[in-house]
Order: C-alpha cells, then sequence, then structure tokens
DNA sequence: TACGCTTGAATAGCGTGCTATGCAAATTAT
DNA sequence: ATAATTTGCATAGCACGCTATTCAAGCGTA
C-alpha cells in the first residue's frame, strides 16, 4: 500500500503548521509583527529582560534563529538589547513601550486563529488535542536522533 | 490569564511540525533529500509526469515555493523537466531513476519517524489524532481570511 | 485576425528554521 | 597566574515557506 500522506502524523503536522502560521500572520501583520516575534514576544511578556539564552530554552529553537529574530526585533522598534548586568557576554533583551502595547491585540489576534482552526472541536475534543500534541512533542524531544 | 503557549493550537502545531521536520531531515539526510523533496516525491512516486500546477494542487504550496524546491530537486538529479506535450507553457515533472530507487527507504525513514512521534499513543488514539488534525486542517482552509 | 484576458512558470525579496564557524568573555584546571 | 575549556552571541550559508512581479503561451472574443 502506498505511504499516505492524509495518514501520515509528519506530513499533517506540517500543514497544519503551514496554515496556522499563515493566519496568524495575516492576522498580526496590521500589528507589524511577525510569527516567530509574537512567539518571542509571549515570553518577553511575561517575563522582560531574559538573555537571548534564556529565550531559547524556553522556545526550543536554535540559537542562530533567535539571534536573526531579535535582529529583526530590534530593527522594528520591539526590543532593546542591554549589556547584561554581571555576565559580560550576555546581553537582556528589553521590551520597547511599543512592544508592551501589544500585548493585547497579538494575543488576541492569535486566540482568533486558535479558534478559526478549533472551530469544528467540542471543548473535550479540544483538551485532548492540546494533551495529545504535547505528548508527541514530548516523544520526539526524548527520542535519540537516529546513527 | 497570560496566553499559555502549551494550551495553544497554533504554537503547539508549530512545535511540533519543527520537530517532525527536524527528525525526517536527519533520518533522509543519507539518501540525498530533505523534506520538501521527499513531499514532492510523494506525488511523484504514486503518479508521475505531473505539471508543476498539479504539484501545487496536491501539495498545498505556493508555485514559487514548489518551482524552487523542483529546481533543487532537478540540481540534485531527482528530476527532469520535461516540455509539456500539448501545453507549450507547461512541463512535464519526470522522476529519476535514482528518485525512483529512493521510494522505498525514504517512505521507511518517515514511518519511522511518525513511529518515534506517535510511540507513546495507542491505535485508538492515534486514530483520533490524525482524524482531528484533518479536521482542523480542512477548518483552516476553509475559514476566511480577516478582513 | 487582432486584442485582451487567463494561465504556467520563473524570479526577486523576505521571514524563519537549520548547521557550522568564529570570537570574546567567563570559568576551570594546572 | 596562566592555559585550556566552556559559554554567549554573531555570521555565513542553505532549505523552504510566503507575496509580488514578470513573461510567454494559450484562449476568447470582437
Amino acid at each position: 500500500m502506498p505511504f499516505e500522506k492524509s495518514r501520515s502524523a509528519g506530513y499533517l503536522a506540517n500543514h497544519m503548521a503551514r496554515l496556522f502560521a499563515h493566519g496568524l500572520a495575516q492576522r498580526i501583520k496590521p500589528l507589524g509583527l511577525a510569527p516567530a516575534q509574537f512567539m518571542t514576544l509571549l515570553e518577553l511578556w511575561r517575563e522582560d529582560g531574559l538573555t537571548q539564552g534564556e529565550l531559547v530554552a524556553r522556545l526550543d529553537v536554535e540559537q542562530a534563529t533567535m539571534a536573526n529574530t531579535l535582529t529583526r526585533m530590534a530593527r522594528d522598534g520591539l526590543i532593546e538589547r542591554r549589556p547584561h548586568p554581571t555576565d559580560g557576554r550576555a546581553q537582556s533583551i528589553h521590551l520597547t513601550d511599543k512592544a508592551i502595547a501589544l500585548e493585547g491585540p497579538a494575543t488576541a489576534a492569535a486566540a482568533a486563529q486558535n479558534d478559526v482552526a478549533l472551530a469544528g472541536l467540542s471543548e473535550e475534543e479540544r483538551s485532548v488535542f492540546l494533551d495529545t500534541m504535547n505528548t508527541v512533542i514530548h516523544a520526539m524531544k526524548s527520542a535519540p536522533m537516529p546513527k
């Protein structure tokens, strides 16, 4: 039997993530935000002044990816990189007033996209779905890489 | 209450898809393949000689994305672009022997990645999970774009 | 037939992910 | 205290996704 893409978790995950990203991008574009910037802001709204390394750990992206995202965010006036008070190698990342003001509208946009995506599911189904994604993420993170 | 990323479908979808892509990439790299190439090959293994436009429709990516992926695949000796027999604007995309030979190992690699990801789930849970992803995908594809 | 619209594909430019390097500051070991 | 290692970040280079633009070939219609 052929490899059926609509029965492949990986294929579906990719397709679903592209649709989520596209929908979110459309919704936050008017705010001057892009998806990776939003994701980063989620952490900084929760706790300002994190280092790049802390953001890397919390968002599970590579250090180089975060460095580039932060560069674009600084360019766009969302963050400021300040010298770290105690570690001369590090910087602390601080939100600008502009970025602080975006928390409400941006999280509302993300919630709206989630609502559209999950529209066909009951509360119970939504909860199971989120739990399952967390389980799958954990499985892949703890699996040893093949050879 | 704060926007909780581990309870956001979009955030989890993104994270999960990155992990899937990374795992698949590691597994098919020895075959000389990258994820988007594998996805494209899935369609061509099923039916050779498709046009770029047909691939775009089946994989739900933008035309420009597919054009670039096909260019890389031609560069890597996986496909050949031949003039379309009846439409002077189009080309038909044909697999090389090399690409044909990769079907077994590549689909096995993808299946292995899916297995790792779904390891913690029962058969029933896996089935529900795939169904739900298909439902969510459909919901986002049919939702009108905001404003 | 000729003009105009549609359609298949390429290209440019950018965001976001990755790996691989390089460098300077900090830390550890000798 | 000096040397070696580790750690924080930047940069280069590439895959892949997107939007926007351009061009040529096909198709319609006046």
